[in-house]
DNA sequence: AACTATTTATAAGT
DNA sequence: GACTTATAAATAGTT
């Protein structure tokens, strides 16, 4: 219980209240172009901060986007965007400790989900190089200055791409044979899908471009400074 | 300064307080495993929440992705998820209103940017074709029974595709061109791409194998209902 | 950006 | 999880 008798100190109140102080106000959209910009600054600083401590307190991966009103992209994560991002698109758990509580049921699914992804990747690329040689045949006079570091790339890479196909090849035999013995599911038609390593822009935000704009920090609690930045929408 | 008179309403106060009431914690984790499972249930919710009263105050999109202390996925987005998602990975913005205040060589970036990421999935694509057809010749007793279906949406989908590769290659060369004549940018090797249309997962918690849980509502300020939603984690 | 008066969020307890 | 209580934190309106 917290009580203060504060009957011998009123003479350190200001006479008048400066202020009506917070009042409650509703949810829907702001019309006060004005109000919106400080109340976005604010309230996305208190959102990323939220998503901070939830990070902290419970040792948990985070990753939020938000757009300004004007279309400028805030990004923020734990341990980074990118990262979280990385094990949404690939239907993946940061720790793979509890998941090995999982039921041998789900832990089929999971593996079928992520077969008919890696199809999909690989139909679309197969389609690709197809209509690659279409164009360069459109241009018959040759192709642009690039096409070469990207034939280069492509034999560089040929050797490990091919073992990790054949893997996947009777990983999907393995487990579609799996499924079909036990349940039927239906196969998502498309599924998102990341190609590339992810960049780290991690907490920093980024103008609507995708390009790194700014980012100062004041620590919170030992989290990583990054997690607070105050710039212009 | 708080200040509370307390000395003539205790008569109207219980005897004996029931709680102590909410405590300060220091932002760190928590040690016991079952407090954190509860305070990861209620900030949670209060991050969403405060996503979602974000998103209709300011009119924005927002989009969060919360791993559980059991790495169970939680996602939400307004308009939803994926599609906030596709906006990153492609580095635009959702309203194309003041984006026309950008300043001119950032739309060069911009664009630039975009075709260096398409060009990176065009690269990989074409490898993997060759890949398909060496996997092929291993299994030269013939591909497995997906390959069928795989063959023919690939024609299905060529004419299109040889449109949009055209248009990004004229793109890309005056892009390249604009780029040298003004600035010299780093190229960043590898940005995180999408290959195939987003599925609309929106603000279903799914678990950790990609595939949708569950979804209860209670809606909040006519904000759409899935914003809010109370599972296990 | 700083200030207050309030509203909200939430730590503990049930 | 859902409810309660007391308190800590966030923030609406103002300067």
């Amino acid at each position: 219980m917290v009580v203060i008798n504060n009957i011998n100190n009123n003479v350190d109140y200001k006479k008048t209240k400066t202020t009506k102080g917070r009042r409650k106000i509703e949810i829907k959209k702001l019309e006060d172009k004005n109000s919106l910009q400080v109340t976005f600054s604010k309230r996305r600083s208190g959102l990323f901060n939220k998503a901070m401590e939830l990070s902290v307190l419970c040792g948990v991966e985070v990753g939020i986007i938000v757009f300004s009103p004007n279309g400028k992209m805030f990004v923020i994560g734990h341990p980074d965007f990118d990262t979280v991002l990385n094990w949404y698109l690939n239907g993946e758990s940061p720790p793979p400790e509890v998941s090995a509580s999982i039921p041998c049921m789900q832990e089929h699914k999971k593996q079928y989900e992520k077969a008919v992804r890696e199809l999909e990747k690989e139909k679309r690329k197969g389609k690709a190089i197809e209509e690659e040689k279409k164009v360069k045949k459109n241009n018959n006079n040759g192709g642009f200055w690039w096409d070469e570091s990207i034939d280069k790339m492509r034999l560089e890479e040929l050797e490990e791409y091919v073992k990790g196909l054949m893997k996947l090849r009777s990983t999907m035999a393995s487990r579609i044979n799996d499924m079909m013995m036990t349940n039927h599911y239906l196969i998502p038609s498309t599924t998102p899908t990341i190609e590339s390593g992810a960049t780290s822009l991690d907490v920093l935000p980024i103008n609507n471009n995708g390009f790194v704009v700014n980012g100062n920090s004041s620590s919170v609690c030992g989290f990583d400074d990054r997690f607070t930045q105050h710039l212009r929408m």
